[in-house]
Order: structure tokens, then C-alpha cells, then sequence
DNA sequence: CATGAATGAGGATTCATTCAT
DNA sequence: GATGAATGAATCCTCATTCAT
């Protein structure tokens, strides 16, 4: 209920209709995401993000506090786009092994599909003061727990290693945005299905017991055969 | 030789004494490190660096002809410091595996001292214009060069699986950047050496082959014994 | 019709309403006249302009984009007024050598009202950049023009001898601006009034024919008569 | 003797040896007449001016006190310039018509000779403060001295008209400016010779009695056959 | 005498933010 | 609610001038 472009998260409007600051933040929103991830949030002025948007310089303040503000909302809308596709990409599966490979898959995707919207949470972040960074922080560390929940019930059903949920989430994390981060790179090694596969084939071999492994390979030839 | 702090790389002073240059250049990138690293690139004045360096604002401009300069020095100091501690640390190390060891550690061990320059490069580069961003990359490449062929040294003496040498690569030094990009979250999960322990413990699985872990383990022994 | 104080002549604003963009640009000219006259141009700083017109500095900017924008405006409405007064002189007259005289005395007397401006455009034209030099340039030989035509007239009506129009043209615009020029010392030895007739004396003897001399001085008596 | 460039003037030199001040002083103005010709005076910098005379900038503070003493030197130098080349042009000729003849072409000469530094007097003379300014109007008022003087000369013999002798005297040097001035066009329209020749034909019918027109003739045609 | 590195005040320009319409 | 003109603080950069060597 507060995926909705423009929901509300402490970030005050001058306007009362609910629906209308719903839909005034998704237009500023969408303008603010694409000019900063180009050309950086310092770079870009209020005045570029209300032309795209097609509204006044003045209108925005009346969604918004701040330009900085504005930023936040750009940056929350992106990791909150996460927390959705991956549940998303859940649906219907229960085992373990599907949902991890599932949850990898899905979030890679994403991050593809916003690429330079992840580049731009990677840069502006810290140009948040310290309590609206928080806000970004919790919303990471939420999503991150989508993931590390996978990768415990793989470990609680014996088809990984017991290895430090947390510290490898990261790793796990770490490795779908690199796809972004690096993608000036990596885009000219392989394409991100290969990307995907080669990535969870070293995963597994760094997780997956024996057990795992019989289940992981069963897997793998019911889908390509 | 030019890993010198304020080492020229097409950065025209208007000072001919070199020694100075170099200097300058030294207590100029210091205080824009420190100062960009903390309050970003584009909240950081020419004179906030100038104060913190003990020199005037005017005197930055005869040592760099832009405030975009600045940043590119700084951020090849970082990147620089890099190229040099890896081979450093692989001094006098011929056995491949212990070479590989040696270079990730010797990566997170910079990167943890420099941790918040390393955020500043995360963060700014993207700020740079596109030539000058250049010099940038051509650096981060060579220093990945580097642990690729740790890595390609051990794939050929059969230590460790086939995989796509590139790819890794990217994995391992993204490892080695997450302890600085994720430490607001790591550092209450672990220190830098367990970071590291388990970091190398989880390669270790995703890579070694049953010889490789053979002499992983000895290596282990004799290291904890 | 563009006469006005702040016609356009490829000078961009960012304001639309263009009522707005003549008034501003007016109040804006008049005082960077006023103050590039007295200082100079380098002298003077936007603020200057600013405070004088009584807006803040940020406003020019909305209507100028440069500061030699307003240096090229304030031009131009120098040598509009100029483009201006001699056709309106020139109203109603039809007689080639009544139509000489006014033109003179017409330049003359703008010359005399915008004196500092009139200095102005001598000293300044070469700080603008070749591009907008060549507007300055064009409207001059435009007003050059006018006075060109009235000597034409006269070696055609058989009033005058035949000489190279273009040559005795700057000769008698010359004169005109000499006493903005030379004003410093002319003031001494006369006023304005007998600066121009010992100005139409001397180029009534340089130039008429003997019929010419017969018509001219049927004139004189007229007036003084 | 106030010829030698670098003479002193009210200029104060910090430098002692009379004989290196001149010279030293040489050097800087020549560099600053001919930058200042070209960019103007604010668009020159005191490091261009030093750099072209091949000295430090440190150096020019030694002979100089102020950047605009630096410009009161480079006027001076081509005012003086003037004032050297008429009286040389007018030695051992003694008709009045003759000398007459010889100091527009002789002024007409060195403004040719110097365009660029007579459009700099022009722009620049403001520039100075209104003590130096003085010192540049005596120069001026001493050269416009001696074409007056060779035009009372002609009133005297009844060769010219009894006409206000100062103010024809400005159209005179006027006319000679004029070549510098309206360089851009007249360049276009003829040369030097023609421009005089013409402008000299221009000023006879408007001084010349018919006694003055008679030896006019017969200096022509002696000339010319 | 000469140098040129260092200073720091000064000014053009941008842009977040406000507010009258 | 929306607009966009107006504000003015903030900052980069230049350059005349000084002074230690």
C-alpha cells in the first residue's frame, strides 16, 4: 500500500486530495529519476525536472519540501520497486532452491530494467542528510531480508552450507547491481541472461551441499531438457 | 613511478617547478579526499579544500585548472593507491593460491583504509566529463587486471575451476568494495578480518578445484598451526 | 516597430510575455547605459545595472544571458535612437538640400542629447564578440545610409558636386559624433547650435556647385529673414 | 626628449639606472600597446603583457605602479608618435599650402601606421582615472596645436578662409582618426593615398580663396606632370 | 634587479525557493 | 491548485599585486 508511485513517507504536501498528490509526485518522480540518473542530482535543477514533468517550478513545492525531497522520493521509488518484483517473482513457489534462483533472477531483472536508476541510488545517497538516509537504509536492509530469507530456508533444508546469511546476502545483492554499476563493462562480456546463469552456477558452487547439488542439477535439466 | 601523489596524467599546472607541483598537488588531493569523501563532490567548495589545505583558494587554480580537475586527481589517488598495494603485496609470493589470497586480502585491507575515498569514487565519477572519466576507468581496468591474473594463474595450474575469468573478477573486487560500500551495515556484523575469512572461505567454494582444495587447506593448517 | 527599448535582435529570454520581456529589457538598458557610460563597461558589474534598476541581480538574467548581452542592447538602443530621429527630421520635407540640413542637425542634436552614449558606442563596440559586433556594424551603416541618401539627392539635384557618397558620408556622420567625442574641449569654444552651423558652413563650401550656393543661400535668408 | 619611449611622465619606476628604466619601460609597452590594440585593456592581463615582453610579471611593478599606469604609457607612446612625425614631416618645407598638405598626410601616415593603437586611444582614454586622462588630452591638444598652426598659417597668407581655426581643425584630425576608426569599411572603399587624396581635394573647396585655389593648382599639376 | 609563487578580493552567473496573481 | 517571475545567497574562477628568494 505505499508502493504507489508518490506514497507519502514522512514527506509532507501542501495539498490536501490524496489522489491528486499521488499522481503529481508520480509525474515529478518519474521526471526527477530519469534527469538524475543522467546527469546526477546536482546537475539537474528543479526547473528541468518540472519542464519534463510538464508542470510549474512552483507546483512541485507543493508536493514536496525540498529538492532534496525530491530526491528521496526519486531514491525511494527505485529500492521500492524492488521490494516488489521479488515477491512477485515468488509467487507460487515453495521450494527453496526455485525461490533462491527465482529471487536472484527477479532481482537482477529489475535492476536491469532500471539500470541507471540503480547507478543513481549508488551515487545519492549520501547527499541525503543523515535521517532521510535513514529512510533508504531501512528499505534496503527490507529488501535485502527478502533475500537472506531464501537463502535461510535453503540452509534450514540442508541444501546449502551454513554459511553467514547476512554476509552473503550481500554478496548476493552486491552481485545484481554490479550489473548496473559495472554495466559499461560487463555489457560487453555477456548479456545479462548470461550474467544470471553464470552468477548463480558460482553461487552454487560456493553454497549448495551435496544434497543441494543432486536437487540444483535435477533442476537445471527438467528446464533445459 | 607516476603514483606520486599529484602525478601529472594530462592535468596542466601553471607552476614549472615539478617538485612543487607535486606538492601542491599532495596537500590539495589530501584535503579534497578528506572533504569530498565526507560532504560530497558538489557540497564541497574550492575554498572549504583551499582552508583545509592551508593555501588560498586562487593558488588550487595554478595547480589545476578546474574544480572538476580537483575531483580526478583525487580520484586517481584512490585508484592509484590500489594499483600499488596489490603488487605489493604479492611480493616475493610465487604459489598461486597464496597469491590470490594475498591479492584479495591486500585489496580489502586498502580499500578498509580508505574506505570513505573508496565511497567518493562509488559516488563522483559519474560527476566527471566523459573524457576525463576515461582516465578513470583505464585505471580501475589495470587494477582489475590484477586480480584476474591471480585468478587465471590458478585456473591454469589447475587449483581452481574454469570459470569466466573476467566475470569473477568483477565479483572479487566487488567484494573488496562492498566492505566500504555496505559498512555502515558490515562493520556490526563482522570485523575487516572475518569479512575477509569468510569472503575468501566462500571463493574458495565457488572456485577450488578437489586439488586446489587440497593445498587450501594445508595452506590453512600451516597458517593456524 | 522594432524600436522599442528591448526588441528582440536574437537576444534570447527566458520570460515569455513579451509586454513584460520590453519593459524589463527597458528598465535593464537604461540603466546599463547610464552606467557603462559613466564606468565603462568593465567598471561596472551586474549589480551595478541591477541596483539601478531597481531589480536583483538573478532578473537580468532572465531577460540577458550574458553580460555582453547587455552591453549589446544598450548598443543598439543607442544606435536605434540614431535610426530613429533622422527619418523623423526628415518628415514632410522634400527639398534635397532642406532634407541635407535636417539630417545633420538631426543627427547632431540625438548626438548631443545621448552624448555619454554616443561615447559609449565608440569605446565599447570592440569589447562585444565578432558575432554581436556585426549587429552594431549593420545598423550603423543602416543610419550611414540615410545620411548617404540626403547627399545623393543633393549631387543628383545637380546641388552638389559629385563625390564619392560613401567617403563624405563618414565625413559628415564623423562631425556628429565629434561632438559627443570631443565634447570635453568643444563645450569651450561652442555650443551646440554654432558647432553645427560652422559645421553646415564649412560643408556647404566643400560641396555645393555654384547652383547649389544660390539655393543654399536663399535658404539662409529665409530662416534668418 | 619626453619622446624615447618609457619616458618618465609622473610614472615613478622603483628602479633607479634612467638608461634601464627606458629600456625596460620600452619593452612593456610595446607588448601592452599591441595587446591592448587587440583584446582592449581589461581583457589583458598584466601576465600577457609581461609574457610577451618576455619578463615576470613582478618585474612591470618595478616600472610601473598600477595596471593602469601601464596604459597610460602605451597612450602616450602612440600620442607621442604623432607628435613626432608631423614636425618631421613639415621640416624644410616653408609654403603654408605645402606644409599644410604635409601635416594631414604625415597624420593620415602614422594613424595608418599605428590603426590599432589609434583605435586603442579611442576606446581606452576613459579607462584612466581623470588625473592620467589630463596628461593624455595635453598630448592631444598639443598635436591638434600644430595642424592648427598650419592652418592659421594658410588664413594668414589669404590662402584660406577666415573659418574658426579649432574647430576646423577637428574635422582635420577627425579625418585622419577616421582611417583608424572606420577601418572595417573604408579598407573596402580605397586605400590609404585615395583617402587621403580625396579628403584633402574635400578640405580644399571648403577652405581654399581663390587665391589659395589657384597655387593649389599649380601644386598639382606640378606633382602630378 | 629579477623572479614567479602566493594571495584574496571581486564579480559573473546559477538556481532553490517564494509569492503575488 | 497552479503559475512563473522575482529574489539573492552561494560559489567558481580570475587577476592585480606583493614579497620572499
Amino acid at each position: 500500500m505505499d508502493n504507489k508511485p508518490g506514497a507519502v513517507h514522512d514527506v509532507k504536501a501542501q495539498v490536501s486530495d490524496e489522489a491528486l498528490v499521488t499522481r503529481r509526485r508520480g509525474q515529478i518522480i518519474a521526471s526527477a529519476v530519469e534527469l538524475f540518473s543522467h546527469q546526477g542530482f546536482y546537475r539537474t535543477t528543479i526547473q528541468d525536472v518540472a519542464r519534463k514533468a510538464g508542470v510549474s517550478a512552483g507546483l512541485i513545492y507543493q508536493y514536496v519540501s525540498d529538492k532534496e525531497d525530491v530526491l528521496l522520493l526519486a531514491l525511494l521509488s527505485v529500492l521500492e520497486s524492488y521490494k516488489h518484483e521479488i515477491p512477485a517473482a515468488l509467487e507460487g513457489l515453495s521450494d527453496p532452491l526455485e525461490r533462491f534462483q527465482a529471487a536472484i533472477r527477479a532481482y537482477c531483472r529489475v535492476v536491469d530494467q532500471r539500470r541507471e536508476a540503480t547507478v543513481l541510488a549508488y551515487r545519492s545517497t549520501k547527499s541525503l542528510p543523515d535521517d532521510r538516509r535513514r529512510l533508504i537504509k531501512d528499505c534496503e536492509i527490507e529488501t535485502n531480508g527478502m533475500i537472506a530469507a531464501c537463502l535461510a530456508d535453503c540452509i534450514r533444508a540442508g541444501l546449502m552450507r551454513d554459511v553467514n546469511v547476512e554476509l552473503v546476502t550481500y554478496q548476493l545483492v552486491t552481485f545484481a547491481h554490479s550489473w548496473a554499476l559495472k554495466h559499461w563493462r560487463l555489457k560487453e562480456l555477456c548479456g545479462l541472461e548470461q550474467y544470471v546463469a553464470e552468477g548463480l552456477d558460482f553461487f552454487a558452487h560456493a553454497l549448495l551441499t551435496p544434497k543441494g547439488w543432486r536437487q540444483w542439477k535435477r533442476m537445471a535439466e527438467s528446464t533445459t531438457g
